[in-house]
DNA sequence: GCTTTTATTCAGCGTTCGATGATTTAAAGG
DNA sequence: CCTTTAAATCATCGAACGCTGAATAAAAGC
């Protein structure tokens, strides 16, 4: 047992009132928004819309519960927030990806490098955006497999880009149909959710043979297992 | 505009006090055990652990919130016995239908044989068990994506179960190794979460081409897309 | 330099939450 | 028949919740 008596208040900050004097070196402390938004991002995709008081994220932010609302209002507006900043680059970034790989493989695309293509994005921000952009990555899985939140930004950034995925899917697999294409990439829509949202599961299933983090390996095998499910759905050609 | 004043007290049930009359006919009304834990189910599996009061349960299941505690214990205690009530027979059926199709089917087993029987039993319970057993496929899906709850439950039931799949697996792609097989079952595992979730998700994005409560067409894309994932996904037989 | 705007804390309001003890009624047990 | 146990409601408690109006201090604008 600690002797530190964390209940004690320390005066890490004395809460002074106002405006706060503008400091030079804005690097550091980063906006005060921005450090609101941080906080509710890592809680809502650990405990979700519910799981989350103001209360909470106010203290994680190091501010008053006052300044949350004083920024986005209700608690439902805070959520989304959380979940608008990321979206539009998160969905520009994948589909300017798959243009440029189209482009630079026209005729030679294979459904493999533009699965890619599509997928890497979110892994590596994931990897290597910082932990905004993992929290960020379970609060979208979180939000797929339950859109009762997020479903009007999900249909306005999320669908643009998954509908450029199958339009070009449909010119490596031209006997394709439409039908067949949505159920693949339903198919490989909740493996990516699962993989993004980290959540550890496979590691005790494996008993420490595989591990959630490690999404290097994880997107190697997405790719592969959805390239093959792709081809296994659609009519063979002739 | 309609007439009727909802907020009007129905006198709908006396609510008496104290123990109720035994009736005779216990097909009708059910044990009212079973029909707290009927309200729970469906209330969790819609809004999540936090998204659900006590006050709502009780409501809905038609008696007062005390007598939820009487029966459960503290709030988490209901969600665990929402979440154990039908793990058993769930499971049981999956391993129960694997190894009987391991049996009839010695020597000639396919992957698509075998991933069929291991999925259809939630299927079929999602789709004409009830409406329970449909809110409980919903909060399986949610449960395996955020496992801060159900976890403990998932590991004695759910494991297991998947370990027999990939054991038997093993024997139609003797090559395979572990790592691959657990790979390949996470990419399964999110696609059959997300489906078995029905998010409607599906539905908006293919404009109505697919629709989510479809279990039949999902079942038959599933076992030839992971079919197919997993024979990508293991080194090539010689 | 004065006024307005912005950013922040404070104090607290009304509501709802999970949970409990007391009470009531009927069944079960001897 | 009497006692004990089980099954239910009632009334309510203290804590936590989302949210707001007022106060305050600095920055920005003119």
């Amino acid at each position: 047992m600690s002797k530190l008596d964390v209940t004690a208040p320390v005066p890490v900050a004395p809460a002074r009132r106002g405006r706060p004097p503008k400091v030079k070196a804005q690097g550091v402390g980063g906006d005060t928004r921005e450090s609101i938004l941080d906080a509710a991002e890592d809680l809502f995709s650990k405990h979700g819309f519910y799981g989350v008081t103001i209360r909470e994220v106010a203290r994680e932010a190091g501010v008053d519960t006052a300044l949350v609302h004083y920024y986005f209002g209700a608690k439902r507006g805070l959520f989304d927030a959380v979940f608008l900043r990321r979206a539009e680059v998160w969905n520009n970034e994948r589909v300017e990806a798959i243009n440029r790989y189209a482009l630079a493989n026209v005729g030679t695309m294979t459904l493999e490098g533009l699965l890619r293509a599509f997928l890497e994005p979110p892994f590596q921000w994931s990897l290597k955006g910082g932990p905004g952009w993992k929290h960020y990555s379970a609060l979208v899985a979180q939000t797929n497999a339950n859109p009762t939140f997020g479903g009007e930004t999900m249909a306005r950034y999320y669908d643009p880009a998954i509908r450029r995925l199958i339009e070009l899917i449909k010119l490596i697999l031209p006997q394709a149909r439409d039908v067949d294409l949505y159920w693949a990439w339903h198919n490989l829509s909740g493996a990516l959710t699962l993989t993004l949202g980290e959540t550890g599961r496979l590691d005790r299933l494996s008993s420490g043979l595989c591990r959630s983090g490690d999404l290097e390996t994880a997107c190697d095998y997405m790719v592969r297992f959805a390239s093959a499910g792709f081809r296994a759905v659609c009519p063979p050609s002739p």
